[in-house]
DNA sequence: CACGAATGTGAGCGAGCGTTCGTTTTTTAA
DNA sequence: TTAAAAAACGAACGCTCGCTCACATTCGTG
C-alpha cells in the first residue's frame, strides 16, 4: 500500500492521525477522527482524481502531455457531474458538455470514445475511493465492534462528503448502467451492507450488542449513510456538518442496537466535541 | 436547542381533555392495522387510480366513453413506470411506450399533449394520495405519540407498498420535474418529515421519548421509509414483508428514541404476531 | 343498412442527438 | 525560421426523438 502525497490547498499537512497506536494513553489511541484527518489522510481532490482517471485510461485517452490532459480532464468531470447531476446523465447533451466546460466536441473525443465510456469512467473512481477507504479497515479496530461500527460510518460519511457529486452521480444514474456497471454497484453497495453487518454479528457474538435481525439492521444502516449525500442540500440548509451527521447517526443506531460497549466509544459523550453547550438532557 | 414550531397543514387541536380515553372495547380500538385492512381501507388499484387520473384531466383527455379511456390510461401507465423505472422516463421514447402499450403514436397524444404533461399527471396522482391517506390521522391517536409515529411509519409503508413503482418514479425522476413538479415533491417530503418531527415533539414533552436532536432524528427517519420503496427488490428476495418492515423500523426507531410507552405500543414484543397468518403476496 | 361522429393510425416533420473527420491552430524542437 | 507533430476545432452525417395530421377504421343510432 503506497502512502498517498498530500497537495493539500491548505499550508502544511495538519499532522496526520497520531499513526501510532501504541503510542501513548488509550485515550489518545482512540483519538476521535476528524473529517480534517480524513481529508489528510486521503487526496480524493478533483486534481488527484483526474491524475488517476489519466492512468487508468492511458490507452483510451489520446492526450499526451499529462499536465494537460489532466487539466482538461478536471474540466470535463466537474462539468459532466453538475449538469447529469442538474437532469441527468442522459438528458444532458455533449453539446452542453461542451460548451459549459469550454472545450469542443472534437476535444471531448480525445477523453472518450463514447459517451458511456465517459460514465463508466466516473463509475469506476467512485467504486475505486470505496475499496481504497471502506476496504481496510486499521487492524486495531478487528477486537472491538462498537468501534469497528462507528468507524464504518465514519469513514462512509467523510468519503461521501468529499466526493458527494460523484456518489450522487453514481446513486442516480445506476440503473442506466450498461449492466457490467450496474452489478459493479450492485456489488460495492452488497459489500458495504455486509461490512456493516460483520461488525454487528461480532458485536452480537460478543454480548455488546442485541439485535433480533441481523440482516434486517443492516439494511436499515445504510440508507442513512446514503441519505447524507443524497440530501446532502437539506443538511447544508441545516448547518449539519459531517461529524455532527455522524455523531447523530451513531447515536441513533448505538441506541437502536442497544449498545453496551464504552459509553464514550458509542455514545456522543464527547465533552469537547460539542460545539453548542445544548444541555439537552430532557428528564 | 430550539424549539421546531410545526406548520402542519390542517390539524385539530392537539391540546385537550383527552375526550375518548377509552372507548368501547379496547382490544378492538387498537386493533392492529395490517397490510390487508390498508388495503381495504383505500383502493389504490391501477384501475382506481386511473379513473381519478381520468377526472382530474376530464380537459386534456379527448377519450370520451369512460371506461375505454380508462382502459387505455391503465394500459399506458403501467408500461410507463415499467419502462420509466427500467431506464429513466427520459430514456423511454414514446415509440417505446406506444409499442409496449400496444397503442399508437396518435393513440397516445389523445390523453396527453406532451410528454411532460404525462410525468405530471403521474406525479400528481403520488401526491394525491399521500395526502389523502398520510394527511387524515385518525383523531383518536392525537394523544398518543407512540401510537402515532407508528401509524405514520405503517401508513407510509403500507401506502408505497401498493403505489411502488409510482413512488419510485416520483423519487427516480424528481430532479427532472419541471420546477413547478420538483417544489410539490420536495414540499411532499418536508411535510411528511414535520409529520413525524410533530409527532417526537409531542413524545418528547409528555417525557415519552428522550431525543437530542428533534429535526435530526426525523430526517434520520425519512430515509427507513423511503428504502422500503426505493429499495424493495432486495426486500421481496429476502421474503420481507411489509408488516414485518413496519415492525423492524418501528422498533429500531422506538429504541433509538429510547420510547418508554406502553411496551406493545411500540416495542416488538408480540410473537403471536408471527404467528397469524401472513398477509397474501399479491402478485 | 347507412351515415355522421368518435377513435385509431403511422408516415413524415424539424430538431437535436452522439459521433466523425478534414481542416486549422498551436506546440515542439532542430 | 521552419516544418513536423500534437491538439483543437466545428460543420456535417445518420439516426432517433417528440409531435402532427390527413386518412382509415369503428361505433352508435335511426
Amino acid at each position: 500500500m503506497k502512502r498517498t502525497k498530500i497537495p493539500q490547498t491548505a499550508d502544511g499537512p495538519p499532522v496526520g492521525p497520531a499513526p501510532c497506536d501504541k503510542g501513548a494513553t488509550p485515550e489518545r489511541r482512540s483519538q476521535r477522527r476528524t473529517f480534517k484527518s480524513f481529508q489528510a489522510e486521503f487526496d480524493f481532490s478533483l486534481k488527484a482524481i483526474c491524475t488517476r482517471m489519466l492512468e487508468r485510461h492511458r490507452d483510451t485517452i489520446r492526450t499526451q502531455k499529462p499536465h494537460v490532459a489532466v487539466a482538461r480532464l478536471m474540466r470535463i468531470i466537474q462539468t459532466t457531474l453538475t449538469l447529469a447531476n442538474r437532469k441527468g446523465f442522459h438528458s444532458m447533451s455533449l453539446r452542453d458538455l461542451a460548451t459549459e466546460s469550454g472545450l469542443s466536441m472534437g476535444a471531448l473525443y480525445t477523453y472518450f470514445d463514447t459517451k458511456e465510456t465517459l460514465l463508466m469512467m466516473i463509475l469506476g473512481e467512485v467504486s475505486s475511493a470505496v475499496s481504497q477507504t471502506l476496504g481496510s479497515p486499521p487492524v486495531h479496530l478487528t477486537d472491538d465492534p462498537a468501534e469497528r461500527l462507528h468507524w464504518l460510518l465514519e469513514t462512509h460519511v467523510y468519503l461521501t462528503e468529499v466526493m458527494q457529486p460523484w456518489f450522487v452521480f453514481a446513486y442516480m444514474e445506476a440503473k442506466a448502467f450498461p449492466k457490467e456497471g450496474r452489478e459493479k454497484a450492485t456489488k460495492s453497495e452488497l459489500s458495504t451492507e455486509s461490512m456493516i453487518a460483520d461488525a454487528l454479528a461480532d458485536g452480537v457474538e460478543r454480548g455488546l450488542f442485541s439485535i433480533d435481525d441481523l440482516e434486517m439492521t443492516a439494511s436499515l444502516i445504510k440508507p442513512l449513510l446514503q441519505d447524507w449525500y443524497v440530501k446532502r442540500s437539506k443538511y447544508r440548509r441545516r448547518g449539519v456538518s459531517p461529524e455532527q451527521y455522524v455523531q447523530a447517526v451513531t447515536e441513533f443506531v448505538g441506541t437502536a442496537i442497544r449498545c453496551r460497549s464504552d459509553p464514550k466509544a458509542v455514545k456522543s459523550g464527547r465533552s469537547n466535541q460539542r460545539s453548542e453547550p445544548a444541555a439537552a438532557e430532557s428528564s
